[in-house]
DNA sequence: CTGAAAGCGCTTACAG
DNA sequence: CTGAAAGCGCTTACAG
């Protein structure tokens, strides 16, 4: 088939003990016998087989990634492609690949992660996103495997290598940003409550009411289920109650998009009748109109950093954990207004 | 370290060959030495190696991923995730594993995909674009390496599996549509001309107007440079022409919304004074008002498709190359308008 | 400075 | 039905 260590050792007129020292530019190989031995791979066409190499070294280069598994609107969502492309700079920077999970439930994740660690695929694993009582989390701590994670664990945080924004200080700048501009009914649209971020976010959004001393209403919350099932009628919901939001904030760009859509068809204007932010800030929300106000999390700098942390645990074995927080920031834009 | 199966022919007292057949699941193993091997596995809990196992066998299970070097925009399109979210469920069901491309120049990438090929990382490749004069798909010809490409390759297409949808076809239906409602001046803001995809839509485009007794004017399109460096301007010099377009197509919808806000700056009002055609169908443009005309391009089939057309080469060494037209139509929403 | 040998963890003809 | 041996392509102590 293709060519071997020891073609080119038969052909160079040394030992396939030499070759591989060559290629590994072992010091004590004498230069004369460097050039000749790459010459002869030059001329031959070598190239090294890393599964063999791999094999022997016992480590693979290879960083196994591990996706939530794929609801339409979180691949619409460009969380993923972003987060990936810092990741993917760090990795190829060090001259590692990237192996991707495939798997639509949690227990074909959850196989592939152990398929992933115990069949020696990958030197370890990011895991972008931290739900509450994961099995896929609790079996990566017990695992021994290097790991990060983007987004802070719900338990054991300390023991875990992790990046993260400020999840509870962003949303209470959000909130006293808009408390600031005279709004006291302030509606939050969460993301899905076993995510970590969701919990924190909302943790944020309650001390800020707490803090502002107005009194939290649950019916000022709308869930993830209820957007999915129907976010018209969710939404609708809201502005039928007796004292109805004056500002909206929603865990993401896109969702705030499809909430301003069914703002005009109630003939609800933004910002005049209500505020709105969202979170990630998408290319596209400077351009709405008017310009969505959102949070810029960063999020190619999360996928970097975690990159970065899962490489300084593969590099050394005994790297204490790190955590590292991201920054983010608010972008005001026309879709808020004083009142 | 972990238990190989050596520890299991050892505790199993028998020999690694007969453990190798267990796992494999060889007819001629008994009952009785299966049953008393898996158990002893079950009680090591032992997990094969895939790196020896790959080594021996002389494949991977892997499939590699080439994407285009991530301009900010194009990672922000859905395009890349939905692509990869219909290969991974076709790679899962034939329990294949996906590795990604990181590579950020051409250079890169293209070293990616010999190391790839030539380090045996992969059993097969797809290539997540196709474009004009393309290096790294001249190199996949030539290399015999399995390979499908999503987009139609610019020279020996018939020589190369592929999955594309109709671009002719269906930009000429779209212009059909407009020319229907009553537009003669339909701008057309084109994708980078070095795709072929953008290519196709153009040769529609020009067909379209030919059969309609349009004559072409080339101050009619905008191409991906002038729209990149400065959209606003791009658009605002449409408009100062003595006969500014009643209609633009644009090759994507965030595209599209982009070009909405600008036309909002201009008062120019959509679709009273000019109807507004995307490409990609995103989740969002449904909610836009007004609704969002656009043509859905099944990316997830493309994705699906192109990993089916990939297995196929894999699994049968003389598979004859196939390609598959992917559908595609044109979503009639409320931002198109007669005249 | 270089080579022969053993080994990484598995599979698979070849024997019996 | 099962085992001993060779081998996948590489690396790395151990000798010399």
């Amino acid at each position: 088939m293709a060519i071997t260590i020891k073609d080119v050792a038969k052909q160079a007129e040394v030992s396939p003990a030499t070759v591989s020292r060559v290629i590994a530019d072992n010091p004590r190989i004498s230069e004369k016998t460097k050039q000749k031995v790459r010459e002869t791979m030059e001329r031959l066409g070598y190239y090294p087989n890393f599964q063999a190499r791999n094999l022997v070294a016992q480590k693979t280069r290879t960083i196994g990634i591990i996706m939530a598994n794929s609801t339409t609107l979180a691949f619409q969502n460009p969380f993923f492609p972003e987060v990936l492309r810092g990741i993917s700079v760090s990795a190829h920077h060090s001259q590692y690949g990237l192996y991707l999970s495939t798997g639509a439930t949690e227990e074909e994740i959850y196989d592939e992660v152990v398929a992933m660690h115990q069949g020696k695929q990958v030197d370890g694993i990011i895991l972008l996103y931290s739900r509450v009582g994961d099995r896929i989390m609790d079996y990566l701590m017990e695992s021994g495997l290097p790991f990060s994670v983007v987004g802070r664990p719900h338990t054991n945080a300390d023991a875990v290598s992790y990046v993260d924004n400020d999840n509870v200080g962003i949303t209470k700048h959000v909130m006293s940003y808009l408390v600031g501009l005279g709004h006291k009914r302030i509606a939050f649209i969460a993301g899905g409550m076993d995510f970590v971020v969701s919990l924190d976010r909302l943790k944020g959004y309650e001390e800020s009411l707490d803090e502002s001393g107005i009194t939290f209403d649950a019916q000022y919350i709308v869930n993830q289920d209820d957007m999915q099932k129907d976010g018209k009628q969710a939404i609708g919901r809201l502005f039928e109650l007796a004292e109805p939001p004056t500002a909206i904030v929603t865990h993401d760009d896109l969702v705030a998009y499809e909430v301003i859509g069914y703002l005009e068809d109630l003939q609800i204007r933004v910002p005049e009748d209500v505020s709105i932010i969202g979170f990630n800030n998408h290319a596209l929300s400077k351009h709405l109109k008017p310009p969505l106000c959102s949070v810029d999390i960063c999020i190619y700098e999360l996928g970097f950093e975690a990159a970065n942390l899962l490489l300084e645990k593969i590099t050394d074995e005994k790297a204490a954990p790190r955590q590292i927080t991201v920054s983010s920031r608010l972008i005001e834009r026309g879709s808020c207004q004083g009142r």
